[in-house]
Formats: C-alpha cells, structure tokens, sequence
DNA sequence: CGATGGTGCGCC
DNA sequence: AAAGGGCGCACCATCG
C-alpha cells in the first residue's frame, strides 16, 4: 500500500512558515486540540486532520507539486538517507593532528599579542580586548546583546594596526573546520553500515528548498585548501566512482525564464558564463586567468545585486567606493530591463496577495510586506524577489531527483544517488555503470522542465567528492 | 543541569 | 550590520 495523505508534507505547503510540521503540533493547530495518545483516537484525529487538509491543497492549487513532486520525493530521500556516504577517516584524523598543533601555536601566538589569555571562543571578551584593551578603532556595538562586533570583515579592517586580528580570523577558521567537520564528522558513521546517513529534511526551509542535518553534509568545505580536503574524506567505495552533476548558474537561468529578459535568454542561449564575465568586469581578470575564489565572489556578487543587495553592502564586499557601487547596481537592472521590472512585480504580487509563489505553485506567504517598519518591511521585499526564483530551483532539483531515480530503478542500475545540495545531485557509481549513468543524470536534469533557456549541467567524476567536483 | 539566545561562519 | 536570500552547527553567556 502506498501513501495517500501525508500530513507532514500537506502542512508544509499550506504553511511553510509554521515552526513545525509535526502530526502532534500540526493537529494542535488545525483541530485546535492534543493529539490523544491513544492510538485508536490519534488515528481518529489524523484522519480528520487530512480530511481538512486535502481539499485546502486542491483549492490552493498545490495539489500537483504535492503529488508530482512531494510525495515521490519523500520516497527517494529515504533511500537516499540509508544509503548514506562514505567517509575516510584516516584523512580526517590526519588533519586534526595537524590543526591540533597549529591552534596551539596561534593560541601562544594571540595570547602573546593580546597581553595575556583569554578564552579565544568568546566573542565577548576578543571584543573587549580589541577595543578597550588595545584600543583599537571602530568598536561598532551589536543590536542585540551591546557586544563589540568581531566577525571577519571587523577584524580585516583591523588588520593594519595590529597583527591580532588576523590572527584571530586564522585562528577561528582553522577551529571552526576542525570542530564542525574534522572531529564531528567521523562521530556520525554508523556502525552497521560504515557510512554516513545525513537527514534531508523536506518540511524546514521556507522557500522549498531541502535542508540537511545530524551531519549538515550540505555545506562541506570546499574553500581553501584545507576545506578541499576535508571535501575530499567523502569517498566512493572500492570498485566505484563519484558522479557529481551540478545544475550551472541556476537561479539565472530561472530568473530568465520568468522574467523573459532578452539579452539574459540570449546569453544563455549563446552558453555565456554570467558569473565569469561579472569577475572580469569586477576584477578585471579575464576567464582564462580567473580563480575559483574570483568565480565565487562574482557570483555572490551577481545574487547579490539580484536580491536587493544595497550599494552599501556591494562596498563593504568589494571594496569601491558607495558611489561606484551604486552605478554598477544601476548598470546591472538597466541592461536585463526586464529583471527589474519582474522583480518589482514580485513585490506587487505580494502586496497584493500576502504571497508569493513559484513556477510550480509553491506559496509562500510574505506577512511583513505591509509592515510599517521600514526594516521589516524592506526585508520582505527581499524575500519576495528572493523566494520564486530559489525555489524554482529548488521545485526543479525534487523533480529532477524523482525522475533520475525513477529511471535508474527503471533501468535497474546499480548507480544510487547519495546526496543533494540545492541545485546539485551526487551520486555513487560502480565503474563499469559509468557512462551510462552520466548520459541517464544529464538527460533527466537537463531535461527536467523545458525552459526559454538552455538548462545545463555539470558533470564530475572523481574517487571522492573534491575530484568529482 | 538543560534550554535558549546571540554570535559567527561553513555551504548553496 | 542596517538593508542580498536560504540553511545548520559550534560555542559562549545567561536563565531558570
Ligand atoms: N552566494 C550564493 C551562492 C548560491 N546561491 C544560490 C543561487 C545559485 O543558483 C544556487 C546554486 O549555487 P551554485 O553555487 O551552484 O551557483 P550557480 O548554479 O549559480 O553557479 P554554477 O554555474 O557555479 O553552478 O544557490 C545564492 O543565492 N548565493
Ligand atoms: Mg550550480
Ligand atoms: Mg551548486
């Protein structure tokens, strides 16, 4: 017997702002009384809890996204979930030697040029030796707690008056990889299997996306060197190769689609690179000479600018003055005409409606939109450009999985899907399956919804995920 | 002691 | 952080 109604997954798409989705909390809040822990009568309530939600999903027209997408989804990320991924540990035991020896070292070294210890994991206290202490410059006071602001772009500015600050930024990176990937990672591989089984949570984010955790494998270094190898402890078992296929410049290219621009369906059609070309125009390095570091400030740079960045924050990440930056903002919305004019629209829509949604019909509600405060209300702007087009995408990688797996079970391949990361898929090879699961996960992703515009992939193939990438 | 909030930062 | 969006996790500080 397959599923007919899922509660969770009903309650999502009405209310993907709700903090819970749970059946408890979900009847709770739709029958407006406690789930009885009899089974017999919880069964009772959950019967009714869908009988009410069912028909709200077909007047709210998302009763394809659920059926078409949703519910086959749920299906795949549980075998995606058991199937899990390989770790090396030996890589990762390497290098928490290493950085043990190297956070020692900076530790002396930052005591040494404070004047004494602290403890290096207070923002607090690195705070008030900086900027009472020292007597260093600035000393901008956080909104919440009155603390003196300390992250990375604080202590950059710092950093030519004194030799502390960055230390501290070498200090904190090397110790959030080695706590949050180098020592934790290994915590989780299961004993039965070996591997790895992250959770890829289908009811959390409010834009559609999936989210992972108990490990997050959905933001795995990738950085510096350091962060390419810890990459690279995710590994293909004996025998087998890594195939990681990841949509190119997504949001771009949905963005084209809805908003119709032409010179951006043109650039597509003609198989530009956006975020290439921002690096040269930004940094004046042509294609050829550009480093993956160029690449991924340009895109930043590009979503940026998309989703409401102000001249004043483009500044502060690139560095030019308030003034250039506002011209280069301007530039950008007066050559995709169309883009600006599609993004205010999305605020329209959601004045008007409370809501937004996506191509496929997600909702997502936008309270804020008439909000008073200027700051509220400037933040949902955002999220109403922000949300069709990320969750687009998101709607396009669930439908690209169902379909992928689908055929691979059709096909009955050997070849499994092992993770998902927002716009790409990774998947986990025997070698002689190989060619044949490439042409099988471009096919279906590339092929996943037709566009005004071209949707590419990339393609990787490596004995780990740092190589396959 | 555990829960919660805040800060900071890894990724897309 | 006043002003790209979306996440989850580690750690400190504080509260009850
Ligand atoms: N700083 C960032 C990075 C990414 N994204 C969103 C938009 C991207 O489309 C999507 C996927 O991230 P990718 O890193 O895969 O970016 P692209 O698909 O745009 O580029 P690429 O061609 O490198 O894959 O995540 C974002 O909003 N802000
Ligand atoms: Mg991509
Ligand atoms: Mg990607």
């Amino acid at each position: 017997m397959g599923v007919a109604h899922d509660t969770m997954l009903y309650s999502y798409l009405l209310e993907p702002l709700a903090g819970s989705h749970a059946l408890e909390d979900v009847v709770l809040r739709r029958l407006g009384r406690k789930l009885p822990s009899a089974l017999g009568e919880a069964a009772e309530r959950t019967r009714e809890l869908s009988a009410l939600l069912a028909p709200e999903i077909a007047r709210e027209d998302l009763q394809r996204l659920y059926e078409e997408i949703e519910l086959p989804l749920a299906a795949v990320l549980a075998e995606v979930e058991a199937v899990g991924v390989r770790l090396d540990p030996q890589i990762l035991a390497r290098m928490s030697a290493e950085f043990d020896k190297e956070l020692a070292a900076l530790t002396g070294e930052i005591y040494d040029l404070a004047g004494g210890p602290f403890d290096l994991d207070s923002p607090k206290q690195l705070g008030e030796i900086l900027f009472e202490k020292l007597k260093l410059p600035g000393g901008r006071r956080l909104k919440k707690s009155g603390q003196y602001s300390t992250e990375a772009s604080v202590l950059e500015s710092l950093a030519e008056r004194h030799e502390l600050p960055r230390k501290i930024i070498e200090y904190r990176t090397r110790a959030k990889l080695k706590s949050t990937y180098i020592d934790a990672l290994p915590r989780y591989i299961h004993p039965a299997t070996g591997r790895l089984h992250t959770s890829f949570n289908q009811t959390v984010a409010r834009t559609g996306r999936l989210s992972s955790s108990n490990p997050n494998l959905q933001n795995i270094p990738i950085g510096d060197e350091f962060g390419l190898r810890i990459r690279s402890a995710v590994v293909a078992e004996k025998g087998w190769l890594l195939v990681s296929a990841d949509y190119s410049q997504i949001e771009l290219r949905v963005l084209a689609h809805m908003s119709g621009d032409a010179l951006l369906i043109e650039a597509f059609t003609r198989n530009e690179d956006i975020h290439s070309r921002t690096a040269q125009e930004i940094f004046g390095v042509p294609a050829g000479l550009q480093t993956h570091e160029h690449r991924r400030m340009a895109k930043a740079i590009n979503y940026g600018v998309i989703y409401g960045l102000s001249s004043f924050g483009l500044a502060g990440r690139t560095g030019t003055s308030k003034t250039e930056a506002q011209e280069y903002i301007d530039a950008y919305f007066a050559r995709y005409g169309k883009v600006k004019e599609f993004l205010g629209g999305l605020v329209e829509e959601a004045r008007r409606n409370g809501r937004v949604r996506t191509l496929f019909g997600r909702l997502r509600p936008i309270p804020e939109i008439n909000s008073k405060d200027v700051a509220a209300r400037n933040r949902a702007e955002r999220e109403a450009m922000n949300t069709p087009l990320q969750g687009t995408a998101a709607d396009l990688l669930k439908l690209a999985m169902v379909k992928v797996q689908a055929r691979l079970h059709r096909e009955e391949m050997h070849t499994r899907m092992i993770l998902t990361v927002h716009d790409e898929l990774v998947f986990e090879a025997p070698k002689d399956e190989l060619a044949r699961a490439r042409e099988i996960v471009r096919a279906e992703m590339e092929g996943v919804y037709p566009m005004k515009v071209p949707l590419r992939v990339d393609i990787g193939v490596g004995s780990n995920w740092k190589e396959a990438k």
